[in-house]
Parts: structure tokens; C-alpha cells; sequence
DNA sequence: TTATTGTACATTGTCAACAATTACCTTAAT
DNA sequence: ATTAAGGTAATTGTTGACAATGTACAATAA
């Protein structure tokens, strides 16, 4: 196989659709969730559906009751929405910190990348693909800084976070908030990184 | 039904029985975990055996490749260990303020009863129970500020910080450390609860 | 009318068989 | 001796059928 061909399991395929309906709140909260409706929309049995269940589940998007099956979570409260956004910006400055030193090219080449689809996303008003863009940016630096241990265990909190806004308030300078954040990179500067994540994050 | 009889999931068992041999080191590290052999110690068939694999590797005990399987994570390095302490001080800070003036006469009877537990398992030098019933206090005190939501995302935080931990270093003090716990939130005070269990988290 | 009980239906939980993939070991060639 | 290739066994992934549970509604009694 060419190398950088990943094969991605059904599963994982599906556990991301899910994932993207419901932050683009296309599954509203409370909307329940139907695993042999599921298992005939994606043309699979119900198997994979209840592995993909329940990982939604512990990544907090879905709450699930014994016997009666799954259900799109509600909002945060504020309290915790703004815990969230304390504990995700500790988690990557975190990742500034580590990151000191380790960035190469082909980093700096993969974050242009997702930056130039998040630029295009944003142009033609889909902000579901900026969201995505958004996180798959965070996730590759945390991913470089605390490996996927790491990311287990930030991916949680930015979905939750996520969740909770709705499509308006997608920031008009999200590009050049990124911008900044590449560019302390490039400087190899934690301090400016730090500053740059936390303005980001909110 | 008598209010309080709770029936418990075999899966969540099964969960449960698995997350002790891994915190209690009787699974070590890098640990292969076979589908069939597991079903047949717990008497099942594979399907709820993948749901409690899948669900451990969520909260982050075990790491799954995709058609190999799953075995026990390995230990955490120091700089995601500190953080990790740092996130779960975190959340019981904010739990602590949530708490204020919350706390009902059920709530420390059940938090004497654990700690009973927690006593009594020390005497008897069951480290297992020791940790179990140490998780279990914090997790109740988690739980009545936050609900299920902030459950889910302190458990993961807690359990990777537990599997780093010999069971020599069960603290001798432990009893104490969870009574001026119980004090300071009897007295109300939030910043004595604060400063309470940023002694114990570590 | 209201509360309760019973019944039918829909949905989740479990299981065993089968398919697909990976790991291991044997064999052969350099 | 080392490495590569092939085949076999073990393991995970998926499926459909069946069991257990919960929900909704209708019938009945207070």
C-alpha cells in the first residue's frame, strides 16, 4: 500500500458523521437516538452503531440509559461550560510548553494546510468545515505535544465546548488568530504561543 | 422496588472488576486482552465484552489498535502525570464552590459511610478497597456539584492519575486528609474544602 | 375523572456463527 | 545464517436472530 493511504474503519467513519451532525446542531439535544434507524441509514448492522453509541457517549455528546438507549446531550451550564474552557486552555498551553523545540517543517506545512481549508471553509459560509478545521488545527498540536494520551483526553472538553455555540458566533478572525498562533510557533517563542492559544480558546 | 436497590448492568460489572485488576496493578502495563478469554472467565458472550473494552479505552486504561485488540496503557510520562493532578485539582476546586451551602444530612451520612469503608479496608490492608473507596468519595462529591456531565469528564483524569500509583504509597493519612474534607464542607467553607483537597490530590 | 393494571409494541441487550484481518510459524532462496 | 514468501491458526469485526426490558396505550376499578 502507499504509505499515507490510511484505511479508516466504518466505525470511526460514522462515529464522525454523528459527531458533526450534532455539533452543527443538526441533532438537537434531547433528539434520541435510534440504533436499527442508525444501522439502516449507514447500511451496516447494528453492531458497529452500538460501539459507535457508546464511544459518542463517553466523549460526552450523547447520554445513554440503560434499557432505553441513547440521546443527544444537553448544553452546559455556564459554570461548566466555563470549566471547560479553563481546563482546555491549561491542556494546551500545556502543549506549548512541550512543543519548544519539536516543531519541523512538515509541521508548519500540515498546520498551512489545515489552515488554507479552514480559510476556503470559511469563504464559502460552511461552518461546519470551519469547526472541523478548527479542531483538527488544535488536535494536531496537542497530538504533537502529549501524543494521543493527550488527546484523549482534551478531545472531550472541546466537544462539549463546541456543543454549545451556535453557528453565528463563528469568529470573523479565526483565520488570522491561527495565523498568530503558527507564527509564535515558527518564533519558538512558549510564552506568545501560550497567549495566542488562550486568546483563541474561548 | 425499595427506593436505593439499584440494579447494576453485568457490563458495568464486568467494567468494574477490570478497572480494579488494572488500578491494582494486577494487569500490567502492555497487558493483551483477549475477547473470548474474557468472555469466558465472565461467563458472557464477546458483544458486551467489546462494549466494557471499548469503554475502558475511552476512560484511557487500555489502548485499542483496530483488528489486533486491546491491552493496558502504559504509565504515564511525569509532565502528563503533573498535569493530570493539576486538571483534577481543577475540577474539585470548582466542585468545591459548587457545593456551597449544598450539602444535605444523606450527603455526609453517605460520606461517613464510605469513609467507614475506606477505615475499614486500610486496617485490613486491601489496598484495592483503600483506592476504591478514595475514588468513591471524591467521585460522590464530583457528582453533587456537577452531576453525570462533570463525572465524565474528572473519571478518566482520576483513573490514568490511579494507575501511575505503587499501592505501597497508600497514604497513611488518608483518613484524615478525607475527614478535613468532610469538616470544612460541614463548616461550609468553601476555601478550607479547597485548600482540604488540594492536600489530598497528588 | 383519576389511578392502576394488563397487554401489545418498540427498543435495547445478548448470543453464536460467519467474514475479514492479523500474527505466527514453516519453508525456501540468497 | 538471514531474510522473504506463503500458508495456517488465532483474533477481531460484522451480522442476524432471539431474549429481556421498557414504553405507550387501553381497559378496568375506585
Amino acid at each position: 500500500m502507499r504509505p499515507g493511504e490510511k484505511i479508516v474503519p466504518i466505525r470511526d467513519q460514522i462515529a464522525d458523521q454523528l459527531r458533526s451532525d450534532i455539533i452543527a446542531g443538526e441533532l438537537a439535544p434531547g433528539t434520541k437516538l435510534n440504533e436499527q434507524g442508525l444501522a439502516t441509514r449507514f447500511g451496516v448492522s447494528r453492531g458497529p452503531i452500538r460501539d459507535v453509541l457508546l464511544q459518542l457517549t463517553k466523549e460526552g455528546l450523547l447520554v445513554t440509559r440503560s434499557n432505553v438507549g441513547a440521546s443527544v446531550s444537553e448544553m452546559l451550564s455556564p459554570e461548566l461550560q466555563s470549566l471547560m474552557v479553563d481546563i482546555r486552555r491549561r491542556i494546551e498551553s500545556h502543549a506549548a510548553k512541550q512543543l519548544k523545540g519539536l516543531m519541523t517543517d512538515e509541521d508548519f506545512e500540515a498546520l498551512d494546510y489545515i489552515l488554507d481549508q479552514f480559510q476556503t471553509a470559511f469563504e464559502t459560509r460552511d461552518f461546519t468545515a470551519v469547526t472541523k478545521a478548527d479542531i483538527e488545527f488544535h488536535k494536531y498540536l496537542v497530538e504533537k505535544a502529549g501524543g494521543q494520551e493527550l488527546v484523549n483526553l482534551w478531545y472531550p472538553v472541546v466537544l462539549r465546548m463546541r456543543m454549545n455555540y451556535k453557528r453565528i458566533d463563528s469568529p470573523e478572525d479565526g483565520v488570522d488568530e491561527h495565523r498568530a498562533i503558527v507564527d509564535a510557533l515558527r518564533a519558538d517563542d512558549t510564552r506568545r504561543v501560550t497567549a495566542a492559544l488562550k486568546a483563541n480558546i474561548r
